[in-house]
DNA sequence: ACAGACTTTAATGTATACGTTAATGCATGC
DNA sequence: GCATGCATTAACGTATACATTAAAGTCTGT
């Protein structure tokens, strides 16, 4: 009870911190860091900060350049497009492959504890519940999916746009169409109809996808 | 002219020397090595054999573990199985976005040369030189697509499982009908026909994919 | 005043040192 | 003879040291 989150090696710890920095702003995007500076940051060596810096590197979350230390990657909208299209893909993937995997009602409660608790925040309304819950929701989708490496993958393009998505949240209307997408892959997996699973999630991104970067260019979001 | 090659960081080389290791197989599937064995054997300090290891295990081909050193990640056909559901769905993207680029007749050189490769390959025959020319048709498909986020994780993923195509192309009947797919993928592509060219490259996919998981059961080859 | 070369500074890449800790082997007791 | 506990060993995680080298600042000559 008293702690899970063992974090036992410096580099974990430190590749944590750094991941939890860059998502909440501290490391703001486009902004250079020194490694000392982080190191005497974090209260630990260079070392352990160098070894996260290229964890997170091939993640995706920062550039290590010579002498200008590790910068953080700025996502522009041409990313978000690149990232949106292998989200599009690999979950529709995990749909398809979710619907073929016969699931029981029991083992898919997540999946609908989710949507219910978007249909709550919907009505609160609660922008911050809708977006855990939504996140909730295609995150246990991929897991249903059974392929590891696509969750891996999506967790990589998820962590690359995640500042963005904040950011969108806030200037989005309520997105009180979206929830009949979900519903309607629910039922498709739970029908054990793939093809349409595959194909109405597919729907649902292009459209969520769409309409994320319609926002960015309204309001002339160069890169967050 | 004496060499463009300039591993510039010892980490990169031994990130280089490691990978070319583990794919010729001098590096064994599921072998442990010790960070000081290998940076006795590459002649550097551990330091940078250690950074190599970790870029490498994000990547995806080893994993490294507290006393036991870098173990070379072994290929099951469930990960095969797992590998070539997202190079489907990712290539089967990139050509669709291809064929909505409107590339001319010249920019298309590039991947028609490869198909005429293959065919010369299919009658000499050179299983090598074959495999060579599908590898740079796949590597330039996806290169055309133009999201390099896809080209990214397509060739981690190629990298996972290459070791275990190497094996498999010895097994293997010559793929003679490949080519068709080819051209018409190229086809749909030149015409500017994504819907089509998506649907070709999935279904040529799919059929490479299941001819070689089909090869990996029958030869009973549980890892590689 | 400005351009160019030189000096200085400091951040990196890599090696090395060292404490911690897990695995191995041995001794002891049953 | 076998299991259990302890001592030994060595691999790792991390800190530190140091040479290299790119950037910044300075000085000089025109």
């Amino acid at each position: 009870m008293t702690g899970l989150d063992t974090p036992t090696t410096q580099t974990q710890a430190a590749a944590e911190a750094l991941r939890e920095m860059i998502f909440e702003g501290s490391l703001a995007p486009g902004s250079d860091h020194l490694e000392s500076e982080l190191a005497a940051l974090l209260g630990m060596s260079r070392t352990p900060v160098r070894e996260a810096a290229l964890i997170l590197q091939v993640q995706g979350l920062v550039t290590v350049r010579p002498r200008r230390g590790l910068r953080v990657l700025p996502v522009a909208p041409e990313d978000m497009r690149e990232v949106y299209a292998v989200l599009t893909e690999l979950e529709a993937l995990a749909a398809e492959q979710a619907a073929q995997q016969a699931y029981s009602t029991d083992a898919l409660a997540t999946l609908r504890a989710a949507i219910d608790a978007m249909d709550a925040a919907l009505v609160a309304p609660d922008l911050a519940a809708w977006a855990q819950a939504d996140a909730a929701f295609h995150r246990e989708l991929v897991r249903l999916g059974g392929n590891q490496r696509v969750q891996q993958i999506v967790d990589m393009m998820n962590d690359q746009v995640r500042r963005a998505k904040m950011v969108t949240l806030q200037l989005r209307t309520l997105p009180t169409a979206s929830n009949e997408d979900h519903r309607a892959v629910l039922e498709a997996i739970a029908k054990g109809d793939a093809k349409t699973a595959r194909a109405c999630h597919r729907q649902h991104r292009e459209r969520a996808g769409e309409e994320l970067l319609g926002l960015l260019q309204r309001h002339k979001l160069a890169q967050l």
